[in-house]
DNA sequence: GGTTGTGTATGACTTTAGTCAGCTTGCTCT
DNA sequence: AGAGCAAGCTGACTAAAGTCATACACAACC
């Protein structure tokens, strides 16, 4: 029975909250580690190999972050549940600067109950995790076709998780490390990059049914841009490992996937075009007749979106957005209602950009 | 025995030429089919599915152009060895504005042997095509890593034909469809788009070493760039049926190609930051930083480029560039000798282009 | 009901790079 | 040798878009 015992690393510098928590998750029946720093944090996790980890943020040496960056790039602790411990005030700022690299998080001060229950949900979804692998590789021998491989990785972001982040959350941030992929359910999202000087260029508007951050996880890296929910968003977290395992394990899934890609750096490359020699007047026009697309309703089509992000998308100034916008609204192009940008015939945009 | 004779259908409209070409393949041993236009022509060949089909490039309604397109798109004829028969003065012209999407051609007019020499050639390369591919599916089975994946790979350029092109020579162009997977054997090359209003981005330059003309090919479709040389080359041709069955049903070479196209992915969306948002100054350095590495020799780099070239890759006005150059020979960053740019530190000009 | 904050709009000015035209250099071809 | 041409370079001018400052609209909040 001892060697099914869960192990739970717990790195918290104060020794209070540390010994605090130990006992409570002693009492509960966990095998209990602690550190109390984030480098002797490391070392226990690679020499104990625990089922899951809680770790405070704030800490002197090597703070949370370090720690989960270093155990992510290590593929045998890469997949351990990862929680954070943080203190009240420090939630919302890092719930939105930060996005979760983490799988979870516990506000300080705690209560045992609450605490016991979210290591035991992660738990019980890690597990869940690791095991449906054996259970799924049979089912996905029967697709054999393009179609389905296309459905197969769609359901692949069934019944996962679902995070709810809201305006403006970050979703995940340049130089993280990947963990998921995020399957759009609601709501909308950008992709983007920022320079040295710290402009944005938005490179993609993810919409419901998207994925997003494929492209580190298949690399194997670090991310090397970011993403924001643009609205209250609804995200299902697909691990890692299910993914790749999925797409490189399966012919028909891999096939897929490159077509994919090769269409996308199809798109990229247009788009380099575009961003090269286009005036502005056609760069906006070209991003609204895209934008147009993603938000579509009855027949209208509505966009909410920020001048600053118009511009981050078209790669403009956003007072020269604000221009552009207005000689449209003069021509009879679009209409703005409030903030959003109202278009009633893509066609005239789309022929302006070609 | 008469049914193992080679079907050759003769596409040409001057009659006299047509029904010698006939006669000299019939008393050959050839099975023959004569088409008079290029409409008659698509019809026969899908008719009888010859083994290998010549056809004249002018031809009134539907010219030598039109037929390889139309039986480029059908499966059933896409691997049909093709030639065109080009008059003398045609043939210049032909080989620098097209690029050859044809398979070989023959220039009017023609002494029999020639004419027989290419016809028995291109049936023979046909053949070995067809049957190398029984003889390596076997052989792939034992490469089962990543590694052995990249050579087999490169692999499958060995022992292709191989084909001269000059400087300048397009090696494919927008619109035409893709029949070939270009491996370059020595020399470089341009992979670049136009707009609306002819200005050209440069996406790539290709040193010996890599592929051209991948993403059409995994996406079955036209070009939707254009490929030129930018130097004497020497480039592989790999039929588009042995990559596609390379890379799609082999699990491990699928892997490798994902993960290839998912670091072009990246390096592309880096590309489009750097042509939102840097000045001049940036992007030609640049530009200049990743030329070097590909032109470096015995630790010193000599760029050859036209300065028109330099301002496409940068996505600027010619004179642009070359007032910026003149910036950086002041500041001792480069040396010009002749028209060459030689970059003696190319660390410099990094940190400028962060 | 005023204060604060966020986002949009517009005006005045500056900077940047594109355009056009002309000049120079070196090479090829007769 | 000199005509013709292609490619590089330079100067003067122009157009385009970025920057900065400010005003305005509207919602949230005490």
């Amino acid at each position: 029975m001892s060697n099914q015992r869960h192990k739970i690393l717990v790195i918290e510098d104060n020794r209070d909250v540390r010994e605090n928590i130990a006992e409570i998750l002693a009492l509960a029946g966990y095998e209990v580690f602690v550190a109390e720093h984030g480098k002797a944090g490391v070392e226990q996790a690679i020499l104990h190999k625990p089922d899951l980890i809680l770790c405070d943020i704030m800490m002197p040496e090597l703070d949370g972050f370090g720690v989960l960056r270093i155990l992510s790039k290590n593929p045998a602790t890469s997949g351990t549940p990862f929680i954070f411990l943080t203190a009240k005030a420090e939630r919302e700022d890092f719930r939105r600067g930060m996005g979760l690299g983490a799988d979870d998080y516990i506000t300080k001060p705690f209560d045992d109950v609450m605490l016991l229950d979210t290591i035991e949900l992660r738990l019980k979804r890690s597990n869940r995790l690791r095991n449906s692998f054996d259970g799924t590789e049979h089912g996905l021998q029967q697709f054999f076709n393009e179609a389905k491989a296309q459905d197969n990785l769609l359901a692949l972001a069934d019944d996962r998780e679902i995070r709810r982040y809201e305006k403006r959350d970050v979703i995940y941030a340049e130089g993280q490390i990947a963990r998921w992929l995020f399957f759009v359910v609601s709501g909308k999202a950008k992709s983007y990059r920022v320079n040295d000087i710290g402009k944005e260029l938005i490179t993609k508007v993810s919409a419901p049914g998207d994925f997003l951050g494929m492209i580190p996880l298949l690399r194997g890296e670090k991310y090397t841009d970011s993403a924001m929910a643009l609205e209250p968003c609804e995200i299902r977290l697909v691990p890692k490992e299910d993914f790749l395992k999925l797409v490189f394990s399966q012919k028909e899934v891999s096939a897929a996937m490159i077509k994919v890609l090769a269409r996308q750096i199809e798109e990229t490359e247009l788009h380099l075009l575009h961003l090269a020699y286009d005036a502005v007047r056609e760069k906006v026009s070209g991003v609204l007749a895209i934008l147009c697309e993603r938000y579509q309703q009855d027949g209208v089509s509505r966009i909410p979106l920020l001048r600053e992000d118009l511009a981050s998308l078209a790669g403009t100034a956003k007072e020269t957005v604000i221009r552009t916008l207005s000689e449209f609204k003069e021509d009879g192009l679009i209409e703005i209602d409030g903030n959003d940008i109202v278009i009633r015939d893509v066609n005239v945009l789309r022929r302006i950009s070609h």
